[in-house]
DNA sequence: CGGCCGATCCACT
DNA sequence: GTGGATCGGCCGA
């Protein structure tokens, strides 16, 4: 194993707002039957457990859709949006406190032939990461996946988990604002937890 | 069991 | 800028 890997201690840290923040130039790579794919993060959104009105695990809420954010650290929560996207995030903290991080976009990095099949793109834009829905797709994530630990594969073989290749985002590249679609949370819509890799032209 | 709605995307105006 | 697609999850009865 190679020691880019992140380690579980990278997840169990209780700030769910600074792991957002940090997994910007994070590459994140998923391999399924063996075709691996990846792409660095450029664009994540914190979910701030019980206490945050935008989180599914709002008020301490459990279902069995929920439960996974329950888990530790570490592992992966997939869910529908709209019927037709499935959306990938990350569970931090320790079991039993359901904080997310959601991916809401990545620049594609390694496996672009794979991902061109995936998208039917002929060639490959940036842009093609750019958005929750997208970036899973390009990774083949799917709602299924939810509950696959980001720190080992499963009985498959397959997995996904995430490298730091040293990529670090400038402060003053970094743009911060209110998260996307969560204006049924009142007052914690506009609270300032989306963070976003300008790229520079 | 029925009805409403969503942490989105894309086509179309 | 806007509206439709699309269906699992959630809640109330």
């Amino acid at each position: 194993m190679n020691n880019l890997i992140l380690p579980r201690e990278f997840y169990l840290r209780d700030d769910v707002v600074l792991i957002a923040r940090q997994l910007l130039g994070k590459i994140l790579y998923t391999s399924f039957d063996g075709a691996v794919t990846s792409g660095m993060i450029t664009e994540t959104e914190a979910y701030a457990g019980i206490a945050d009105k935008a989180s599914h695990a709002y008020g301490g809420r459990r279902t069995s859709r929920t439960e996974i954010m329950y888990r530790q650290g570490g592992t992966a929560y997939v869910y529908l949006c709209y019927g037709v996207h499935s959306l990938f995030n990350i569970v931090t903290s320790k079991v039993g406190n359901p904080h997310a991080v959601l991916i809401r976009g990545i620049v594609p990095n390694s496996g672009i032939t794979e991902m061109q099949k995936r998208v039917g793109a002929v060639k490959l834009k940036v842009a093609d990461g750019n958005g929750p829905g997208k970036a899973a797709k390009l990774l083949r994530i799917h709602y299924s996946h939810s509950g696959m630990d980001l720190c080992s594969p499963d009985r498959q073989g397959n997995r996904i988990w995430l490298q730091d290749e040293g990529i670090l985002a400038a402060e003053s590249d970094i743009k911060i604002t209110k998260r996307i679609g969560v204006d049924y949370a009142g007052d914690d819509a506009t609270l300032p937890y989306r963070f976003v890799w300008v790229q520079k032209k």
